[in-house]
DNA sequence: GTTGCGATAGTCT
DNA sequence: GACTATCGCAACG
C-alpha cells in the first residue's frame, strides 16, 4: 500500500532537504516495493567527495539535467548504486540511496539475493538494494516521476527520528555530517 | 559477534 | 595506470 508518487518538486528543493525527507518514502520497481531508511547527499560545488566535482562528463551529466531523475552507477566494478539527483537543474546535488526496508517482493527479492542468509541483508546497503530491486544502468537517466521506477508516499505516514552522521566509504569531506538514516531501523547499512 | 582482504570493470589522469 | 559512494567470505573470539 502506497500513497501518490512524488512530484519533481519535492526533488527541485536543496539536496540536504531532499535526502532527509526521502526517508520513509517508499521506492517502486514492479511488485518489489522498499521504505527508504538511509540516505546520504552529494553536493554540487566544493563537494570534492561528489561524482559531480569532475563536471560534467560522460557518466556524471545526468546529474546536472532536472531532479527527479536516477542516476546509477557501477562501483567497485560488480555493484550498482542508485542516486535521485536533487536541487534545481544544474547544480549537481544528488542523493544516494543507501539502506531500504523490504515491504513488497520479498520471495522476488529473496530470488535475486541468494547471498542474503535473512531478510535484513535483503537491501541494507547501496550494492545490495539494487540487486533485490532489479535496479541497472538501463535505469540511468529514467524519471522517477513517471516511469516503471518510482517513488511515494506512505499510506499512512509514521512519525520518524532522524539521525545524521558522517557519509562511509569515502576519502575526502569525510566529516561532513551528510548521511541521514530512520534511528533504530534494523536495515540501515553496516 | 568482529576484522581483514580479494574480486572486478568503468572512469578519469 | 590508479582509484573507487561495496560486498561476501574466511578466520578468528
Amino acid at each position: 500500500m502506497t500513497g501518490p508518487v512524488l512530484p519533481r518538486g519535492f526533488y527541485a528543493r536543496d539536496t540536504v532537504t531532499v535526502s532527509r525527507e526521502l526517508l520513509g518514502n517508499i521506492l517502486v520497481h514492479g511488485p518489489a516495493e522498499g521504505i527508504i531508511v538511509e540516505t546520504e547527499a552529494y553536493l554540487g560545488g566544493d563537494d570534492l567527495a561528489a561524482h559531480s566535482a569532475a563536471g560534467i562528463t560522460n557518466r556524471t551529466r545526468v546529474i546536472f539535467g532536472p531532479p527527479g531523475h536516477a542516476y546509477v552507477y557501477l562501483s567497485y566494478g560488480m555493484h550498482e548504486c542508485m542516486n535521485i539527483v536533487a536541487g534545481p537543474e544544474g547544480t549537481g546535488g544528488c542523493v544516494l540511496i543507501r539502506a531500504l526496508e523490504p515491504v513488497a517482493g520479498l520471495d522476488l527479492m529473496r530470488a535475486r539475493r541468494p547471498a542474503a542468509k535473512t531478510d535484513r541483508e535483503l537491501t541494507s546497503g547501496p550494492g545490495k538494494l539494487t540487486k533485490a530491486m532489479a535496479i541497472t544502468r538501463a535505469h540511468y537517466g529514467a524519471d522517477l516521476t513517471t516511469g516503471d521506477l518510482t517513488v511515494h508516499s506512505p499510506a499512512h505516514v509514521r512519525e520518524i527520528e532522524i539521525e545524521v552522521t558522517p557519509r562511509i566509504g569515502i576519502s575526502k569531506c569525510e566529516d561532513w555530517p551528510l548521511r541521514f538514516l530512520i534511528r533504530g531501523n534494523p536495515f540501515v547499512s553496516r
